[in-house]
DNA sequence: ACTCCATTATAACTTTCGTGCTATTGCTGT
DNA sequence: ACAGCAATAGCACGAAAGTTATAATGGAGT
């Protein structure tokens, strides 16, 4: 079993020499690199490629949130945890959004942060259960999108089969009716949500970008 | 400070003791009434008004998850909690989409469900980081399963722009790259994931289903 | 009765996609 | 030094997808 890369963004140096000290020490862990600001991170970070970052909220300059943004599409296999020392719902929630998987408090235990990790590094995403229920009920509040209302009937079954990547014979198979008459819904289906292709129309009617 | 009014819904008898009798006994709790199918508790249930309803995903006849859809307009200041024998990703995310808040493993310790239930009161959300890992990314609608992982950053960043419903030679133009190169990192993606084609690949790298 | 429109179907045609090969370059780890 | 792999590129071929027509049927509403 290889150590988990890790790279951590904090200003504070205290702070910064702490999960330091305490991840060098871990077999389990290995810490690849430390940065100050957000700004160094994001210039540096891609040449890493960690499989955890960890990301203070609050730094001088770019904020972590921001930070996230920038970095995730250079370093898509990292996963990001943030670190801050109170617990802003809304500024934890907005880090989820942005793409973090997790969130540490500082006063965490040194023994929780390492188990914290491990968790986040199979799978999980650690978090306390106040800003679970934040993120449930955005999800619950997910609606599955108007523009699926101006489809008619049968335009929504062959576009629910459309989104499972079936063939158009697939679809026809399933639904009793000739490949053609299947091609003629598509043709439909994407005049009224005004995209060119499958994925497009799955993505506007899914309500995914 | 009242005790937390609780009902249960739950088809084994004995686990239903079990349960009725550690709340009973806790001071903090009123166990209302127990359950043992969801029709029972559909048609009784508006009637106690509880603050926490715990609900069995696995009933004989209609489900827990039903049972929540059709309780929950009924009892709208209710809270429902799952309680499953087994880890079943899939099936508790149901249940979380159909309005529940929460969930319990049979298999968690006595003092551990108390602790869930006085969490879930005071506006919280129990549940493995698991099952928050689930949550979060269907938030983020977009998420780095470990199917993801078997693919290169380059991948990645092809398999990004395909979800966007691109042309090859868009994908080729953004990355700057020629078109048959594109083509060449969109089939060892297929290769990789077991699919055929860009709307399976997509399901499958970002956990739709 | 008449119109609107969903559903079904066919045909011809173009573009895009997916597969199967081969091949070069450059980096990494042994 | 060498093997392995990521990233690049090209080409040929068949399958699938998407476009543009046209048209019959039957149900809903005016």
């Amino acid at each position: 079993m290889q150590p988990i890369k890790i790279c951590l963004v904090e200003d504070l140096e205290e702070v910064r020499n702490g999960m330091a000290s305490l991840l060098t020490l871990d077999e389990r862990f290995e810490m690849l690199a430390t940065f100050a600001n957000a700004e160094k991170a994001a210039a540096e970070l891609p040449a890493w490629q960690p499989d955890i970052i960890i990301m203070d909220i609050n730094l001088p300059g770019m904020n972590g949130i921001e930070c996230i943004k920038k970095v995730k599409p250079l370093c898509p296999q990292s996963q990001f945890i943030m670190f801050t020392i109170y617990e802003d719902d809304e500024k934890v929630f907005e880090a989820l959004t942005a793409g973090a998987s997790g969130y540490l408090l500082k006063k965490t235990p040194l023994s929780k942060i390492t188990d914290a990790l491990l968790e986040l590094h199979s799978g999980g995403s650690p978090m306390s259960t106040q800003i679970a229920r934040k993120v449930i009920s955005r999800l619950q509040n997910n609606k599955p999108s108007q523009e699926i209302k101006v489809l008619t009937v049968r335009e929504n079954e062959v576009l629910q089969l459309l989104a499972k990547g079936l063939l158009y014979k697939e679809i026809a198979y399933k639904l009793a009716i000739s490949p053609d008459t299947v091609r003629q819904h598509i043709h439909h289906i994407y005049e009224k949500l005004h995209v060119q292709n499958r994925t497009e129309a799955i993505n506007k009617a899914y309500g995914r970008n």
